[in-house]
DNA sequence: AGCTAGATTCGCT
DNA sequence: GCGAATCTAGCTT
């Protein structure tokens, strides 16, 4: 493979996996400003939340133990757990905590700094129709559209730079003052733990919406 | 075996 | 603002 392409802004220096062997509430602030690169794009974090331990926190998927599913969050850290979710969407975690604890921190949105083409043209595809670049990765099945991340990258290893082009950069982390923390996005249970992290006036944070319960379909 | 809710997004009203 | 698209997991018959 040739040079990974990197940035002024992207920084040089791949995150190694003692970095996301730690509680993912704390992995998660520390996340926000680093960029995160996969083949020829790369997006800086903007927003994430972080979710925690089975039995723990009714919010994770892991809440309830192993099942096929969130398998690679049980797994060691570093690595990208992604799942299909609505049925349609596909969004990405990176899990954090030694092999065998199963906790990770969702990826919800970034400002795409290499490959916007790119970017673009996956995000467009199909419609039609443009997407201003502030769009292009704000929402997690956004950035994971963005990205280029699907099924097929479940499980691959972030902290691996010679196997692959998956990594995530020290970047330039906002300073402390930035960083802003609330209550996570759509989440029914666990709305009292302020554990999705952003930061502060970046135009690229999805907007917040609480979870409201889906009204059952009408017959 | 069947039903419901979900870490969502998009297009139309 | 609302409905559709339609996979996974957990809980209920």
């Amino acid at each position: 493979m040739g040079e990974r392409q990197l940035t002024p802004a992207g920084g040089t220096v791949p995150l190694g996996r003692e970095f996301f062997d730690r509680p993912a509430h704390e992995v998660a602030p520390d996340l926000l400003g680093r960029v995160l690169v996969y083949g020829p794009v790369a997006l800086r974090l903007t927003e994430v939340e972080a979710y925690g331990l089975p039995g723990e926190d009714p919010a994770a998927h892991t809440y309830r133990g192993m099942t096929p599913r969130n398998a690679v969050m049980f797994g060691p850290p570093g690595h990208v757990y992604v799942y299909f979710t609505y049925g349609m969407h596909f969004c990405a975690n990176l899990v954090c905590l030694p092999e065998g604890v199963g906790s990770g921190v969702l990826l919800r949105a970034g400002e795409v700094v290499a490959g916007i083409e790119i970017a673009t043209a996956r995000r467009s595809a199909g419609t039609g129709r443009g997407v201003p670049a502030r769009d292009l990765a704000r929402g997690p099945a956004r950035l994971a559209v963005a990205l280029g991340l699907t099924l097929e990258h479940n499980g691959l290893d972030a902290c691996a730079p010679a196997d692959g082009t998956l990594a995530v950069l020290e970047g330039e982390p906002p300073g402390a003052d930035l960083i802003r923390s609330g209550p996570r996005t759509g989440v029914a249970s666990g709305k009292e733990t302020p554990w999705r992290f952003w930061i502060d006036g970046d135009p690229t944070v999805s907007p917040y919406r609480p979870h409201v319960p889906r009204r059952r379909r009408t017959s």
